[in-house]
DNA sequence: GCGACAG
DNA sequence: ATCTTGTCGC
C-alpha cells in the first residue's frame, strides 16, 4: 500500500489507486466488542482554502465524548465527485493520529462502498487503518433505490449495477433519509444496526453529528466575555 | 453524446 | 462544503 505522501492529486492516478485498493475492502462483519465509536467529518474555512478535520470518540452505549481531535491544514485538492477521499483523508488521518482513546468502530461522513469504484472515503479510511468503518452520507453519489418507508428505522437497498451497495435509511420520521454503506470489516445489516443504535433525537447518528458540529464550527451556546 | 455527481 | 435570517411546520 502506498504511503500518504505518495498520494497523487492527479485524478487519473487517483482513479487507478482506487481500482487497486477497492478489491481489498472487506465487507463481512469482523466487529469485536464495541466500547468506543468515532465520528469523522471535514469542514472548511477561508472559502475552502483551509481544511478542518475532526474526529470525535464517544463511549457506547452512553454516547458521551471522551476524546476529540481537530487538524487544520491548507486544502490540497479541489472537490471532484468520486475522488473525495483524496481531498479529505490526509487531514482526517492527521487528526486520527492525535487521538488518545482508540475507537473500535468509525463512522465517516460520506460513502463507504456506495461509490462508482466501490471506494468511497469511509471504505478508503477503513482499509487504510484496517479498522471497521461505516459510511454515513446525507445524499446519493450513485445507485438507485425505491421509496423509503416513512417510519424511523425503515430502509431500502441502494443498488448499482445489480449490486446492493448500501441502505437508504430513514433515521427520523418525515425527514430525508441517510445513505448508509459498508466501509471495511463490517456488513450492511450490522452497519444499519449501529447507526440506529447511535441515534438520539436527530437525523444523524451522534458520532457523525458531533464531529460535524465541531468541524463546521457550530458549537454549543457559549458565553463570550 | 448527454446527464449525474459524497463533501 | 460554504455563504446566511427568519420562518413555516410537526
Amino acid at each position: 500500500m502506498p504511503v500518504l505522501h505518495e498520494w497523487s492529486v492527479d485524478p487519473t492516478e487517483a482513479i487507478e489507486l482506487q481500482k487497486q485498493l477497492a478489491p481489498r475492502v472487506e465487507r463481512e462483519n469482523r466487529l469485536g466488542e464495541v466500547r468506543h465509536i468515532a465520528g469523522v467529518d471535514i469542514g472548511f474555512e477561508d472559502e475552502g482554502n483551509t481544511t478542518r478535520a475532526v474526529i470525535v470518540v464517544m463511549t457506547y452505549p452512553e454516547l458521551e465524548i471522551v476524546d476529540q481531535a481537530l487538524h487544520r491544514a491548507p486544502t490540497q485538492m479541489p472537490y471532484i465527485p468520486g475522488l473525495l477521499s483524496f481531498r479529505e483523508l490526509p487531514a482526517a488521518l492527521e487528526a486520527y493520529a492525535q487521538l488518545t482513546v482508540q475507537p473500535d468502530l468509525i463512522m465517516v461522513d460520506g460513502m463507504g462502498i456506495a461509490h462508482p469504484r466501490r471506494l468511497g472515503i469511509a471504505a478508503h479510511l477503513g482499509l487504510w487503518l484496517d479498522m471497521p468503518t461505516i459510511g454515513v452520507g446525507k445524499s446519493r453519489l450513485c445507485g438507485r433505490y425505491d421509496d423509503v418507508p416513512e417510519e424511523k428505522g425503515g430502509w431500502v437497498p441502494l443498488v448499482d449495477r445489480k449490486e446492493t451497495i448500501g441502505a437508504v435509511l430513514r433515521t427520523r420520521e418525515k425527514i430525508k433519509p441517510l445513505f448508509i454503506s459498508t466501509g471495511h470489516r463490517i456488513d450492511l445489516d450490522t452497519s444499519v444496526d449501529w447507526v440506529m443504535h447511535c441515534l438520539t433525537r436527530y437525523k444523524l447518528p451522534e458520532p457523525t453529528r458531533q464531529a460535524d458540529r465541531i468541524a463546521s464550527r457550530r458549537t454549543v451556546a457559549l458565553r463570550q466575555s
